[in-house]
DNA sequence: TGCCAGGCCGAAA
DNA sequence: TTTCGGCATGGC
């Protein structure tokens, strides 16, 4: 059966400037699933979408309606340059730019960032993925898209009423009542995510460690991919541990603006299985 | 079977 | 201030 392409494909950009594959598997989302020929079907922002790279360029397969909120979801109006050369001047750093080349900080949905990241911690991705999916079928708004059903993340609303029992089945364990801590919190107006994404970075991690369960480690990433701040990462706790290794006098400060990417570039190409033997710490 | 995973928390040192 | 055990679960 031929795919079912709904609608008239969005070009988005060209294809060196958005790696799908890097961007979707370094470990900053956890829903999108690559297709066998390549393509990704995923749900973002209440919409699906399934996206591929071709020869001339980057598409979505979306309506056209929504082609601003992929635009920005792509943050596709971020120059990663100036983030790529300061990673420069050095072997380690230089190879994990390359290696990171085409990856996009998603601007991700300030709760589903928050929410995801509170179950990723002392976990592994794949199951990672399968909590937040389970999560999502069971208290999602259904998508219909390609003769399919897909999810939304849930809102904070549907799941602030909810008892750990409630959750019970979806096996997160230890992080159940932190999750629905952070619903409540939220809901309750007690965390107000959007305005953090104009405070200082100090601030917002602040806002987000006062939350049970929510350290410095799930702050930053909230902070990095829910609120795209990619200044809010504390390299002198990250990106300088993951370094010690490679790096010793590695200067934190010189990526600060950009920290979160670097940080993101170094996570992933630590984690992939060919650099596995010369990762170090890397958070 | 055992180690490990995008950690955090509270107690003890 | 730092260190450490416990926490729930399953991928590999």
């Amino acid at each position: 059966m031929a795919k079912q392409v709904e609608h008239t494909p969005i070009y988005l950009c060209p294809a060196e400037e958005l790696s799908l594959g890097k961007t979707f598997e370094c470990g900053q989302c956890f829903r999108w699933t690559a297709e066998a020929d390549g393509a990704y079907l995923g749900v973002a922002g209440g919409r699906a979408a399934r996206v591929w790279e071709a020869e001339g360029g980057v598409f979505a397969d979306a309506p056209e309606a929504d082609r601003a909120f992929w635009e920005a979801y792509f943050d596709l109006d971020t120059d990663y340059e100036t983030a790529r050369r300061s990673m420069a001047g050095d072997a380690y750093l230089s190879a994990c730019a390359a290696f990171g080349r085409g990856i996009r900080i998603l601007r991700q949905d300030p709760w589903e960032a928050l929410c995801s990241f509170i179950i990723s911690q002392c976990n592994n991705i794949p199951r990672i993925r399968s909590i937040v999916s389970a999560l999502c079928a069971r208290w999602g708004a259904p998508i219909g898209y390609a003769g399919r059903t897909f999810y939304a993340f849930p809102p904070p609303e549907a799941l602030a009423g909810l008892s750990d029992g409630d959750l019970t089945p979806l096996r997160m364990g230890y992080r159940a009542p932190y999750v629905l801590a952070a619903a409540r919190a939220v809901t309750s107006g007690a965390l107000a995510l959007d305005a953090l994404a104009a405070a200082p970075g100090d601030e917002a991690r602040a806002a987000l460690r006062a939350l049970p369960g929510v350290g410095e480690k799930v702050a930053s990433c909230a902070a990095l991919f829910g609120l795209h701040r990619l200044d809010a990462f504390p390299v002198d706790v990250w990106v300088r541990r993951a370094m010690s290794a490679h790096l010793p006098d590695f200067d934190a400060a010189a990526c600060g603006p950009c920290a979160g990417y670097v940080q993101q570039c170094i996570f992933y190409y630590a984690r992939s299985g060919e650099n596995r033997a010369a990762q170090g710490d890397c958070g």
